[in-house]
DNA sequence: TTTTTAACCTTTTGCGCATAAGGTATCTTA
DNA sequence: TAAGATACCTTATGCGCAAAAGGTTAAAAA
């Protein structure tokens, strides 16, 4: 490997002459000069050492990427369908602008942080944050971060988070069950602290439009390991009996349960329908089709680089909560009940109440 | 951030003695003081300065991983099912193992190597490259080099190979279609240059032992843009009725057509079977379940890892073309014809001729 | 003529760390 | 008692780079 000090030594100049070239401060250098260097440069395609950058300037143009939330059935997020396309425009984008990246999917929040500092990140995105390892890392790392698909009571610690239209979404999809008579829902989620808990208000309200109320025993807190123990999904299929529509918080897990249902005889969505949130691939390629809430993860992924390196670069904090719009996307996974057998619920909204989603 | 010179100067001793504790080379160090850095050195939580750290050492932590080959519709390689699980697989044990990675899905090769060079990386794991383009990386990149999925002439260059038993497994998928009595197969490969070469093989050589000749025309190129373009899947469509099955070399690519060739009326597999390589989820979660070729990617990926640190840290070169086991999956998507229709073929194979696959 | 200024250099310093080389006691051994 | 060994420490050096600070020359301004 070829260092400026090779190069100077070589044309009998300093390296502060050739390091002023490398940096286009052409100003103070003379042409000559400039043209014998730069020649040298291309003829030994020389690369600077990023280690001895990041030493001397206070930036070292990495940007970390976290990633935390449900698992596969090999323990790895990055192979969720979602996450991977989101992944995926956050790669490139950071490319783009001419950072690097460096990923830690570890469950264990001190490591991260040791691994941030030591290589002392420009900037970090949280994918799927939960509130208290955000804290922790506040705490001890002071540059900028954008966090996706993370809430937190903003009272307590400002933060920038490159979000989701999720209650509309949610809202939405709740109304759609209903108005294809669907009464008994049940809500699956994958924890109550980030996303899914802001939809889950979504798919309240719409609840409470229709005059009904939104039963704690409805919602289903689906992990991760429970897919894997048949006991779980013995249990889940016992408790589908009560309901005819399972609204899932994400397609890969609606994908994965209706795979379970359907192989245990359960028509779908003859005898129980099913929504998605994501609109990933997969959903549109099984049958039947899943109707989901569909957004934009390369968009998203986008933005999120373009904030953080504007937050790096600026040192200025942009709007701190963008919402990205989401879009109903309905195919053929909800039957649609047409003599509903409950008398007690009306399938018209009630009258009086308010319309609905602050957004 | 705390230094160990700032440690040193707490405790009123030089750096060398930190440093010493730091790296247990306690013989050289008196109990006492050991117990006082130690006792620092938790209270501040000292992270050492990694890029401190390359610039002295030879070696930098870092494992580079380049991905190239097909893209989905974000044009995006980290989203592909298959890619991504071996990805995650990739990260989790090089995190495990103590080195951090990073990631260049560039399709510029002199981008790469100077992303490469630039950090000093430790080594590289490299997926899918084409040869031309390993040569440059060789040309340029001193460090081990260990290669997924990717074959090139051995007398050229040496390489580590953490491959697959690609012929044999399009050999067996080639019996077994074959078997089902099909004859009119068209082979759908990415390009003639990696692994899908090695694969094309496996397929000549069954139908070889059936007394066939694999026809160039019976081998169709899909390359990613192709699927985007209304035109070429057109195209595609059309020459599909010339087939009683598709073999594909990806289930990716599979579902994908599978789900277009459905879209337009065409019964699977009553119209046309498809048949798949990987086993990715979602080949077992459409209908009908594909009938493809298993491998382990997530055992695979460990097994680059841990091959690439065995010659980063020892310096020795193992074994430089494993191939790992694949299994034939048989599913739903592959219909056996009974009354095969062209009389010129015998369903039994020919005598007489060498029994097949060479591993 | 002297001073100023601009153009174009170089020398020096330090980022944080690891290590080679150099100390100074104290303890062993013959 | 002298020579060597041991335990425990420090000083000095350099990795590759960027930038502050310091030169020198020649042209421009006073």
């Amino acid at each position: 490997m070829i260092t400026i000090k090779d190069m100077a030594d070589m044309l009998g100049i300093s390296t502060t002459t050739v390091s002023n070239v490398i940096h286009g401060k052409t100003s103070e250098v003379s042409q000559k000069t400039v043209e014998k260097v730069e020649k040298l440069l291309k003829e030994y395609d020389y690369v600077p050492n990023n280690s001895a950058r990041s030493l001397t300037q206070k930036c070292s143009k990495i940007i970390g990427v976290s990633l935390k939330g449900r698992k596969d059935q090999y323990d790895n997020i990055i192979a969720d369908p979602f996450f991977s396309v989101l992944l995926g425009a956050i790669e490139s984008e950071i490319r783009r602008r001419g950072y690097f990246m460096m990923i830690y999917t570890s469950d264990d929040i001190s490591e991260l942080i040791r691994n941030i500092l030591t290589w002392n990140a420009d900037g970090l995105i949280l994918l799927g944050i939960l509130h208290d390892d955000f804290v922790k890392i506040k705490s001890r790392y002071k540059n900028p971060i954008v966090l996706i698909d993370s809430y937190a009571p903003r009272d307590i610690m400002n933060y920038v988070n490159v979000g989701l239209e999720d209650e509309k979404g949610a809202y939405e999809m709740t109304v759609h069950l209903l108005e294809r008579g669907h009464r008994r829902i049940a809500f699956l989620a994958d924890n109550m602290e980030g996303v899914d808990y802001i939809r889950y208000i979504g798919h309240q309200k719409a609840l409470a439009r229709y005059g009904l109320k939104a039963d704690s025993k409805d919602l289903l807190i689906i992990r991760a390991e429970m897919m894997e123990r048949e006991a779980s999904m013995e249990e889940l299929f016992y408790l589908s009996r009560n309901y005819t529509a399972f609204m899932c918080c994400s397609d890969y897990w609606a994908v994965l349960l209706m795979s379970y249902f359907s192989d245990r005889g359960v028509r779908i969505p003859e005898d129980l329908s099913f929504t998605g949130f994501d609109d990933v691939l997969l959903s549109r390629i099984i049958r039947p089709a899943l109707t989901t809430v569909r957004q934009d993860p390369a968009k998203r992924g986008r933005l999120a680089v373009d904030t953080l390196i504007k937050m790096i670069q600026e040192e200025e904090i942009p709007e701190w909560d963008v919402k990205l719009p989401v879009e109903l996307v309905v195919r053929d996974s909800v039957k649609t009940i047409s003599a509903y057998g409950n008398p007690e619920h009306s399938m018209e909204p009630e009258r009086g109440i308010d319309d609905g989603v602050d957004e």
